[in-house]
DNA sequence: CTGGTCATTTTTTTT
DNA sequence: AAATGACCAG
């Protein structure tokens, strides 16, 4: 038990502003922390949590709620750190995302909140299977429904904490009594598989704690000091549970900062940060302003920028770090020659600057520009790694697993169970499904429990029903195993992988990609499967409870319940988390994903219109208004070095097309950036030949002597020509070659591939 | 029932 | 460009 004395709190006032100070020694009643990026957030936090320790709070008594995995391990760290080995693992603050805390608990409180103790949590493609279906009993076009508009209708609906029946009766018009019809089929369907989706996780804890006064009190009294990371991001359905947990004793303290609120979409309500003292009077408020990130320019430009947004909390940002560099915009030709100025501003760094890789980002809008900047970077030969903790688990191979591994633990699971049933193939076929499906509705039972009876339904083929026979046995065999005593798995090794493993091998996935001749992919394929193995036999679930109180919940903890907490902690993963800032290499990712880290360099790519601002946006000045904040938040991870560019002509869906300008450029303080055009005005032509307007910025350092006038090249298109003249240029050095079949034509270097042959 | 080909559609961000 | 879905031959 750590006490009083031998925290050094000293230590824990050192070097901090007086409004750090403030919010660090800030104890009891409601606080909000307006944290502007850069201000020392972090420091703030977890010196707060050791501060509260100090004064005598216990560390199970803490709750702090993040949005990543990635985010709520840093901060466990930190804190245990900031208390110098005074707590171990097992005492530590619970730290936790929301949707994750949510899972665990509902899991815990799975009777008082009408749940199945096993439940499968829904992700985005499960729910996307789910829908469909409801969409097929609704007995609607699923042609006018795409599933995609009907899961953001249902989401919002549910973030707004309205369950079906009172989505329904607020239904009016006939687009929102459809989706009422979808959203009540969609719902049973869930409720009939015992699964939640993401939205449930919040909806059904927000339930919990207002229907049951005796759990809203456990956990009140459990939890005396809350804590709420990005509170900007924050839904209404978060909103009630923080301020469920929170009654009583009020002590809660929020950070966040409305102009980096990213997630309105998800149903972020930026309201709640901008009327937090109305929600909790009261209220002290500390606004850290000072930015310890960013050199003067860049917190200049980032300042400038958000200033245009009309919905604001706070006062400008300062730095004192010195003016630094001026962040530079850049126009170029396409997208391959902005990937090469990527590759060649963060290379001119590495060497000139020894600015080791890990401490470079580049960030886009969306995912799909992450392809030409991959092989840019393969082609520099420099690492990188693209941030997408979701993508393993998206894939193919493992997506059959985990739905295996999910039909053992909660055999109700319908959606796992259709995608698992003839993968690999094993003869249970579209028709054969369809007529067990039909006697089953007869006989109202659901569809693992119809299997079962396959022997009885008429019309079916002998074969069809052995096959059904031996799948219905293999999974019920591995039911029996997985009631095995696992509680010795703290300590020990645990049993974990070995299950996993059999799984793979007796569902006959693994043999499926041992035995085909598609070497390459499938090869690959086999070694996504041992590391879904290896990622299990690392898996140490969460005590539900760390010291203190219902510590009996840890214990018998069998194979399922072990299977389970992993299900739930990959069904969890988000693509932030697969952030590893000591990995030596550049990282690719989203501007969402950016949210949080710090790069010395940065390179902002596709400031296009329709890009970033997104097409979605253009024309709703609330959604503008976050996409501005998008930007802000990419330019306010620089620490000293940014770069932001455009293309000027974008291969989009396989068509190239002229982009504009994104209007956030012009909305920079001129002052604070240097602009320089890398593209040319004239006509750009499918042939790869561009023509020069003029020679600005050139440079020396271009290889051009590999192409001497009068040399003999070869072109792919245009076979064999003589090199009349060479523009050297850093980006984009021009070539004039005249070939005997189409006369002379001026190239870029870097894109005509030309062979030297004389 | 399976596995192939052909046509159509897609428009963002993510727990 | 890529992924999904419909359709058809074996």
């Amino acid at each position: 038990m750590p006490n009083a004395m031998t925290i050094d709190t000293e230590q824990l006032f050192a070097n901090l502003t007086q409004p750090q100070r403030e919010a660090v020694s800030h104890v009891d009643g409601p606080l909000l922390v307006l944290a502007g990026p850069g201000s020392g957030k972090t420091t703030v936090v977890t010196r707060r949590i050791a501060n509260l320790i100090a004064n005598g709070a216990a560390p199970w008594e803490i709750l702090a709620l993040t949005f990543t995995n990635k985010a709520a391990g840093e901060m466990r760290d930190r804190v245990v750190k900031a208390l110098g080995g005074y707590v171990d693992y097992r005492n530590t603050p619970t730290v936790a995302t929301f949707h994750s805390f949510c899972a665990r608990q509902l899991r815990r409180y799975a009777d008082a909140a009408g749940l199945a103790e096993n439940y499968s949590i829904y992700d985005s493609a499960d729910q996307r299977d789910a829908i469909k279906l409801s969409l097929k009993k609704a007995d609607l076009d699923s042609k006018n429904w795409t599933p995609g508009s009907v899961a953001a209708a249902i989401s919002n609906a549910k973030n707004q904490l309205m369950d079906a029946a009172t989505y329904s009766a607020s239904a009016t018009d006939f687009y929102t009594r459809s989706i009422s019809k979808i959203y009540t089929h969609y719902q049973k369907i869930l409720k009939d598989n015992d699964a939640l989706d993401f939205d449930d996780l919040l909806m059904k804890m927000a339930n919990l704690l207002r229907d049951s006064e005796d759990v809203r009190e456990q956990f009140q009294n459990r939890f005396q000091y809350l804590l709420i990371d990005e509170y900007q991001d924050t839904n209404h359905a978060q909103f009630v549970i923080a301020y469920a947990l929170a009654g009583g004793h009020q002590n809660i303290c929020v950070v966040g900062d409305p102009d980096q609120s990213i997630y309105g979409w998800r149903g972020a309500d930026i309201t709640n940060i901008l009327e937090f003292e109305e929600h909790f009077p009261n209220a002290k408020i500390v606004a850290l302003g000072q930015n310890f990130r960013s050199t003067g320019h860049i917190v200049d430009a980032a300042a400038g920028l958000i200033e245009n947004n009309s919905r604001r909390k706070h006062k400008r940002l300062h730095t004192e770090l010195g003016e630094g560099e001026k962040p530079t915009v850049s126009v170029c030709l396409d997208e391959h020659h902005e990937a090469r100025l990527v590759t060649d501003f963060f290379s001119r760094l590495h060497e000139e600057d020894d600015l080791p890789w890990k401490e470079m980002a580049v960030l886009y809008r969306v995912n799909s520009l992450s392809r030409v900047l991959e092989e840019a970077f393969r082609k520099a030969k420099i690492p990188y790694v693209i941030a997408r903790g979701t993508a393993f688990y998206d894939r193919k191979e493992i997506k059959d697993a985990l739905s295996y591994l999910r039909l053992v633990v909660n055999p109700n699971d319908e959606v796992a169970l259709r995608r698992i049933i003839n993968t690999p193939t094993r003869g249970i076929g579209k028709t054969t499904l369809s007529k067990i499906e039909l006697a089953g509705v007869l006989k109202q039972l659901r569809l693992f429990d119809s299997l079962k009876e396959a022997a009885m339904v008429e019309g079916l083929t002998t074969r069809a029903v052995n096959s059904i026979k031996k799948f219905v046995a293999m999974i019920e065999n591995w039911q029996r195993a997985a009631l095995a005593d696992a509680s010795d798995s703290l300590i020990a090794t645990n049993p974990l992988a070995g299950f996993v493993e059999q799984v793979i091998r007796e569902s006959g996935l693994e043999a499926q990609y041992k035995n085909s001749k598609n070497n390459e992919e499938d090869q690959e394929r086999l070694e996504n499967l041992s590391e879904l193995i290896s990622a299990s036999a690392q898996f140490v679930p969460e005590p539900v409870f760390s010291e203190g109180e219902n510590e009996e919940d840890n214990e018998d903890l069998t194979l399922v319940r072990l299977l389970a907490a992993f299900l739930e902690s990959v069904a969890l993963v988000s693509d932030a988390d697969a952030i590893d800032p000591e990995s030596g290499t550049v990282t690719l990712m989203t501007l969402h994903a950016a949210k949080g880290m710090e790069y010395e360099a940065v390179a902002i790519v596709g400031l296009e219109e329709n890009l970033l601002p997104h097409m979605r946006a253009i024309g709703n000045e609330m959604e503008m208004e976050e996409e501005r904040r998008l930007c802000f938040v990419g330019i306010t991870r620089a620490k000293r070095r940014l770069q932001m560019s455009r293309a000027a002509v974008r291969t989009h869906r396989g068509m190239r097309e002229r982009t504009m300008e994104s209007r956030f450029l012009s909305e920079l303080p001129s002052g604070s950036i240097i602009c320089c055009d890398q593209s040319f005005d004239e006509d750009i032509d499918d042939t790869e030949a561009y023509s020069p307007r003029s020679d600005r910025r050139l440079s020396t350092s271009v290889s051009s002597g590999e192409f001497p006038i009068g040399c003999v090249v070869r072109h792919a298109k245009f076979g064999l020509g003589t090199v009349q003249a060479i523009t050297p240029r850093a980006i984009g050095a021009s070539v004039s070659v005249s070939f005997s079949t189409v006369g002379t034509k001026t190239l870029i270097l870097e894109y005509a591939k030309l062979e030297r042959v004389g």
